[in-house]
DNA sequence: AGCATGCCTTGATCCGGGTCAATTCGCACG
DNA sequence: CGTGCGAATTGACCCGGATCAAGGCATGCT
């Protein structure tokens, strides 16, 4: 619909939905699949771990899924849309803390503080699996799998947030952010070449600890260089090997 | 020893160690000591907390806990002294992750990849207590609390992760990361306006990315504004309440 | 249609902190 | 005792990215 002198060049890429659409197996692309397979689609187990998700949703566009103080009851498993999560300091400046595609999971880090210490938005039409926490917590008693599987998302998520952290080139940050992107969305099986930014410049900036206009020149740069093709929201990657080469001190290997 | 001119004014503080000294009881001040309570002293499953715990050490400055690549099987919790972690990138340069004070837990971020993400570093004689992963994992199966203690800690890390991130000044950087150290050095019992900095110049500003002139100069306007004492790494603050006020975008609530 | 609003892009200017360099200090060593 | 080395400090200079500003281009509202 939106840039129409493009649309020939990049078509529409289909809407990134991790979600089968079967209620008895969830998701097969969900962050989760793993521990239900583990527990068994067959045996008693999986219905307890029915009985403990929930499907909500729509969020719209600028809708909380939960906000800063909430109590924690639940993490959230993106089924389809995109999420930011962010702080916003007393000043009432935004921190952008992540960006969340589907399949992905939202809230782990409110597990110890017991309250949500972040708000999370949905940045387009978004729906989610929320998983009740004490249920799971005692389900993970009694599976090992579904332990093992929340210890490895919690500790995985801990490696990727020191990848921000280090002080690298406005174009190492933009070129990974994008080869990071891409990479997720391959995971969960959509196009890793072309794929729609969910979230706007500002928000990209933020994430990134640039200034707007700096990601708006990267872009443009990159554009010229030949390294992306992208109008709008709309992005392909035209050279990976390129953006990963120079976005390589902030990617995992 | 060191800085005689500045003994006067500034009497060794005790030496940090976490350890009660009792066998039995493991460290009073550890991490882990809410866990142990929660399972009770005398109960059978101390036992086999107690199976699964090891004390290692001693370490001197500059040895290896665990390296890069290492397979992962036990978590640490520091005894005595200071570590640092670090990753090392393909061109050589350091990037520090952290320093750990006695009674914190390093290792937690390997769950995931199974094999460590970072090097583990003694700044100092360093003594810690080696719980074995796969033990931890199957007691907290069966003790609840155990398993909490476990998601609480991985919850906790994630939060403090984020806080070098944003885009702050040195001044704002400098302050933030005393007043860390202070509060993390009064939860254990030191004291919180005095300490030795087991971290030289250039780990400080490795971790938070910026360059060991720009970290100097900060510490010296600190003094000359009266905020701090310091002379080589004693330090003392001086005025803990305008140092929070400097750091407080970076330090939680 | 006419206007407002938000998002994005591009240009001009400025400054915080990085880099390079010189010096000092403390300490281990022969 | 000097020597050498690494850590720390301080000064001079420079550059990447922030900030300020202007303009384009959608979309939504009246």
């Amino acid at each position: 619909m939106q840039s129409k002198s493009l649309a020939g060049r990049l078509p529409e890429p289909p809407s990134p939905i991790a979600d089968d659409g079967d209620e008895t197996r969830f998701c097969g692309t969900c962050a989760f699949s793993s521990a239900c397979i583990a527990a068994g689609y067959d045996k008693p187990e999986l219905a307890e771990l029915q009985c403990l998700v929930e499907h909500v949703g729509p969020f719209r566009a600028g809708e909380h899924i939960f906000r800063t103080g909430d109590p924690f009851r639940a993490i959230f498993a993106v089924r389809a849309g995109t999420v930011k999560t962010r702080m916003v300091d007393k000043e009432g400046r935004e921190q952008v803390l992540g960006f969340y595609l589907p399949g992905e999971v939202i809230g782990l880090n409110a597990i110890y503080p017991e309250h949500f210490p972040c708000d999370a938005v949905a940045l387009d039409t978004a729906y989610f699996c929320r998983f009740s926490f004490p249920a799971m917590s005692a389900l993970a008693s009694r599976i090992p799998a579904v332990q093992q599987h929340l210890f490895r998302m919690l500790s995985k998520e801990l490696g990727t947030a020191s990848l921000l952290a280090g002080d690298h080139s406005a174009d190492e940050r933009v070129a990974a952010f994008l080869m990071d992107l891409a990479g997720r969305y391959a995971v969960r099986g959509f196009s890793a070449t072309r794929f729609h930014l969910s979230m706007s410049r500002g928000d990209i900036a933020n994430y990134l600890r640039l200034a707007a206009e700096t990601v708006s020149r990267v872009l443009s740069r990159f554009r010229s260089q030949r390294l992306i093709e992208i109008e709008g929201r709309e992005l392909e990657l035209l050279n990976p090997k390129k953006l990963r080469e120079i976005g390589q001190a902030l990617l995992p290997e």
